[in-house]
DNA sequence: TGCGAAACGGAGAGTGTCTCCGTATAGTCG
DNA sequence: CGACTATACGGAGACACTCTCCGTTTCGCA
């Protein structure tokens, strides 16, 4: 790639995270191109779609996901706590953006999806959770990873675009868990 | 009311039913107040939202709602087959368009949506099902039908972005009840 | 039948998406 | 170093949707 263009995807990236986090998902295109100081033009020919920079945004993010994993993880402590612990991480990775726990869930299993690795990574991280928990014989049987993630990711949706308190969240994941714990 | 203005007011209605149905909820409205043979003038004085005409079209289907309690509820039977039975229910009657889910869900239990008289008829239903539940002594402590609309409706809205089939929904709701009956 | 209030309708302003193509420039080669 | 070409840029503009404004039409009462 040309350094030039290098320089402006870069650029968009940059304007377009400032601008998602302040305007959330639906945030017009042009502004984020304009923020860059770029033309509309360079923006859709780096990014042909809303969803290929979101996918672009996102690979910090996956670190993020893996180090609280990791985090969670090394807490000793019951099974409940363990999950819940992780429900409330997952909800805070996704609703990073407003309208970023639908999208993201949404594509939970889609393949043609363009933010279909963010997804995976998720998913592995809560298949390592569910590994830790059926280790301890602690699940019920037929539980999947990908069901919990459409369980929290559908609790995250809903508190997302009803703008529901924290507290009024965790009894909806303490739901959850007991349903799923043995 | 002037005749005229309630006939258009009518082939609006029908209009917009046809529209949303064949193309979710996102459809234009320009769309709508064309294939009633209006206006736009005529579709935003009658219907100044697209929440308002919404609201409008959906009387029909509070009824739908109060029949469907009806029916479940006599059902005789475990509680956990009744629970399942009217989450089956509560998703059907909430996926009649797309998008719908997730809209009806975040206007639950907020005052100032154009819907909040569909979303207290489905709230008012899904309590008269907590509370047979609660004469039978078959409810943890602290659930409120609220939350379970949430928890319900979160699943519904997964399972309407994501294309899900009923049969990857079933388990979903399977672990909601397990989470609320004791 | 005549009149005023009520309702109509559609042009157009505002906003956002996305494309096209003339222009500019990075990077290479003699 | 200067010329050349593939690559990238940018922004005007076509298209789509929302919503408003206001001149025109119609209803329904007296």
């Amino acid at each position: 790639m040309r350094a030039d263009a290098q320089r402006n995807r870069g650029r968009l990236i940059e304007a377009a995270r400032e601008v998602f986090r302040e305007q959330g998902y639906d945030a017009s295109l042009d502004e984020v191109a304009k923020r860059a100081g770029v033309g509309a033009g360079t923006l859709y020919r780096h990014f042909p779609s809303r969803d290929v920079l979101m996918d672009a945004i996102m690979q910090r993010w996956v670190d993020r996901v893996n180090d609280s994993v990791e985090k969670v993880l090394v807490h000793e402590g019951e099974p409940r706590d363990l999950l819940l612990t992780w429900f409330e991480t997952y909800v805070d990775l996704i609703s990073m953006h407003k309208g970023g726990p639908a999208k993201i869930t949404s594509a939970m299993g889609d393949e043609g999806s363009p933010i279909v690795t963010k997804c995976q990574t998720l998913a592995a991280a809560t298949q390592r959770v569910v590994d830790r928990l059926e280790e301890q014989h602690a699940l019920r049987e037929h539980i999947e990873a990908v069901q919990m993630c459409r369980l929290v990711g559908g609790v995250a949706s809903v508190a997302d675009s009803a703008d529901l308190e924290p507290a009024a969240v965790r009894p909806l994941l303490e739901v959850i868990a007991d349903g799923v714990l043995v």
